[in-house]
DNA sequence: TGACATTCTCTACAATTGTAAATAATGTCG
DNA sequence: CGACATTATTTACAATTGTAGAGAATGTCA
């Protein structure tokens, strides 16, 4: 139980995503791997990375010349996050209303539906008990 | 279909909030109402209120001496928004893996779960057709 | 009509976020 | 060793966000 509540920028997210793909890692690696997709220049890259680690979402540490970077929360961490935000402003709190929400803005395909049942069957059976 | 995404942060999700409720409202009347939750001062809410104007998410008008307000986007519309914010950048868009970080997260009363499988239910059967 | 209460307008200011240039340091290879 | 490439450090600056004070305007009631 590190932190409750981590609200991510799209910035932030970007980097966080690149670096638990490749943690640990250096700034000019998560720099070349965003590029394409962000067009960010090292500078960029670094500073949003040294401002996560002043707020605990990464961590860094020094090895020689180069700046070793890790993630401090996890992906569900930051997934939770997120989802709480949006659970907690957008929907007072509410579950249900929030995956009617999800049921009603997406159309998805049968099979995605079949799949929601299924985690729901699966979790009554482990909740239960 | 106004606008796709509506991001919304805390405080505009406060403000826009009272807004629904009582809408059409002058911003002494927003302010008012939000003052024990935030202990925001006139000037405070209504720098916000008219700072969501300019972004359009509220709507102004003058009548006589005052300034009356309106949502111009729908609740349903602000949630989606924040969602879909979330699903986007937390789950790669993905619906089922968010739909199960919502069911290991929280823990879910037997009747949640119930009624969960009922909306799934309910929107197969809309959904074939 | 004038004092009061209400509301509005303008201005401000610090923190955060997005973006990056300029310059310095350092390691490496010929 | 010295030039080059790589990485790091420092500084900057505009936009957005959170928060609000000061003063102007206006309507109201005695």
């Amino acid at each position: 139980m590190t932190k409750l509540s981590t609200e991510l920028t799209e910035s932030e997210w970007s980097i966080i995503k690149a670096v638990w793909e490749t943690e640990p890692c250096t700034a000019p690696a998560i720099q070349e791997r965003l590029f394409k997709a962000t067009g960010w220049h090292y500078s960029t890259v670094r500073t949003l990375m040294d401002r996560m680690v002043a707020k605990g979402m990464l961590s860094a540490k020094k090895e020689g010349k180069l700046t070793v970077y890790s993630s401090t929360i996890t992906r569900t961490e930051a997934q939770r996050g997120e989802l709480f935000y949006a659970l907690k402003h957008a929907f007072n709190g509410a579950l249900t209303p929030m995956v009617q929400c999800l049921l009603d803005s997406k159309d998805l395909k049968a099979g995605e539906l079949e799949e929601l049942e299924a985690m729901i069957k699966a979790h009554k059976k482990s909740a239960r008990k």
